[in-house]
DNA sequence: ACACTTCCCTAGTAATTCGATAGGAAAACT
DNA sequence: AGTTTTCCTATCGAATTACTAGGGAAGTGT
């Protein structure tokens, strides 16, 4: 269950426009290198989002990127769908479209279950929340378990 | 974020496993045909397990594979590591070994989150329960809301 | 002893992902 | 006009993923 680079580099970078307000705009190149993102890479990371709407875009003297709504509006799992497709799949199709049979028939809803604890928190975390270091009381209690930092 | 292949077959071989008994054993060959899945493949996931102590294998005619211990003391989460290695990984590395920096360091503590409300599912949830499709409640409720289902 | 079965190991292939690089056209600023 | 920066295409190599092939080792039945 991994969450690729694409995702993570995303959401790094909306998290660096969203910190420099909504009204300022950011080059790919300031961005990839206050993040340490290979800057080729994030350009093209960063036309998926203005494509998906995440982010609007200016060339130029004075260009850059800028975040496409207020920050508070943005969920973390808008911008890594909008960058790397589906928040959790299975062998790369959504759990939704899976068949399963015999004994493992089960298993469906099983992975539609982790899918909704995922978007849980996904869905209602925004990028004004981790940009400002305030996350809301119910993740930062999962996040504040001990046992929730140790390896295995 | 997404399962791979291995872990979902992992995973269904296990609980055709678990459904055969803890004292029957199948060959990969029965296994494969039952869940549609590639038979070499399978193969190499099996050996996985074995190394990982999770099924034990006899060969010669009446061999095969079965469960190392009752399968209602193996969690999903421990066939899934065994095959597939961390439950969850950014970018190929566990959450505590990763390393934020300026707006994008709350980022760690919601990975962190993830992790936690995955494993709270995967961690609780056994062969058992799913072979006999008898899933705790918790799980339960999480997969039966409507809107779980719901695409995006 | 012999054949047959089944696991088990190594190697190899095709497609995708990750990260880097390069060249150049289009748009906006000074 | 000239500079800046996005934007598009097209690589390339290394690594990973999903899978395939062949054959040797260990066990069973006749």
């Amino acid at each position: 269950m991994r969450i690729s680079a694409r995702a993570d580099y995303a959401v790094r970078a909306a998290l660096e426009l969203a910190a420099a307000g909504d009204e300022a705009s950011l080059k790919a190149e300031t961005i990839a290198a206050a993040q340490g993102i290979p800057h080729k890479f994030l350009e093209g990371i960063l036309g998926d989002l203005r494509r998906g709407g995440v982010v609007v875009s200016r060339r130029g003297g004075k260009g850059g990127y800028r975040l496409a709504r207020p920050a508070d509006s943005i969920a973390i799992a808008d911008v890594i769908r909008v960058a790397d497709g589906p928040l959790v799949s299975v062998r790369g199709v959504r759990p939704p479209e899976l068949s399963y049979c015999g004994p493992a028939q089960s298993l469906l809803p099983l992975w539609i279950a982790v899918r909704a604890n995922v978007r849980k928190i996904l869905g209602e975390v925004t990028l004004a929340h981790v940009a400002t270091a305030k996350l809301p009381d119910e993740v930062l209690s999962l996040a504040e378990d001990p046992e929730a930092w140790t390896n295995p």
